[in-house]
DNA sequence: ATATGAACATCATGTTCATTG
DNA sequence: CAATGAACATGATGTTCATAT
């Protein structure tokens, strides 16, 4: 389900209009979404870029809550899953992922600016409602 | 527990440094305590003022939210509660709030206004890093 | 140790129920 | 019905455990 009718909500389960901010998971989802426009990342790849790009801002997001956007996008067709192996790596193959619905992905991501969008004002109006 | 060594987080219950974005309960503590700055409010009416402030950004707060909100700035010495009898109301009274302690409730939001801030960036940073 | 994944635990909330005028 | 409050239910996410290099 990627429509909505109400606000600009992205996720699917929720109740009619009572969403206060976006959620972690859709914020993810977006920026596995343009990580993997450019190349072709895997899962600790992600975690470890994430939490480099969002330290300054106090917000580590842990890698169980990485793999759910992963298995999400992947469920949902926007990407998909290859194995490869690693040179110099005593492991015999990681997971990496790639765009497999270069469309689909950028309507979701359309999505989920609008909510962004949305939550900007909320917090842009409680400025100025309250530190006027 | 007001302050906190971490990031510019507001609520107490939260492991070191891994929150994403402000909590609404925070949220409507701030508001709350910016609205008892002006006049004396009570539960209901402060649930319709919010939902009419934000529902052209789609958030409709729950009154079991704002009430939780409530009995938390309470709790913690921000407001007092009043009783009150409505004129040309069939009920005997209702319970009024109004700010208990002036400077609490302003370094509360200050907090807050830290915590807000720093989301406008995570906000701003995704439209940056997605949408450029 | 790295990498993935699942399981479990908890908090933040939403939904529903109860009570009193 | 308006108003408050509590109880219950669920969802989003954090923490821990398991497995295989």
């Amino acid at each position: 389900m990627l429509s909505n009718t109400g606000g600009g909500f992205v996720e699917e389960k929720q109740s009619s209009s009572t969403e206060f901010l976006i959620k972690q998971r859709a914020f993810l989802k977006m920026y596995i979404l343009t990580y993997l426009e450019d190349q072709h990342w895997y899962g600790l790849q992600l975690v470890e870029e994430l939490r480099t790009q969002f330290k300054p801002l106090a917000f580590q997001p842990q890698h169980s809550e990485v793999y759910r956007a992963l298995y999400d996008l992947e469920d949902e067709g926007y990407i998909k899953k290859g194995k490869v192996k690693l040179e110099g790596s005593k492991r015999a193959e990681i997971a990496i992922y790639m765009i497999a619905d270069k469309e689909k992905a950028k309507a979701y991501k359309k999505l989920v600016k609008a909510d962004i969008d949305r939550c900007d004002g909320l917090l842009r109006k409680a400025l100025a409602d309250n530190y006027s």
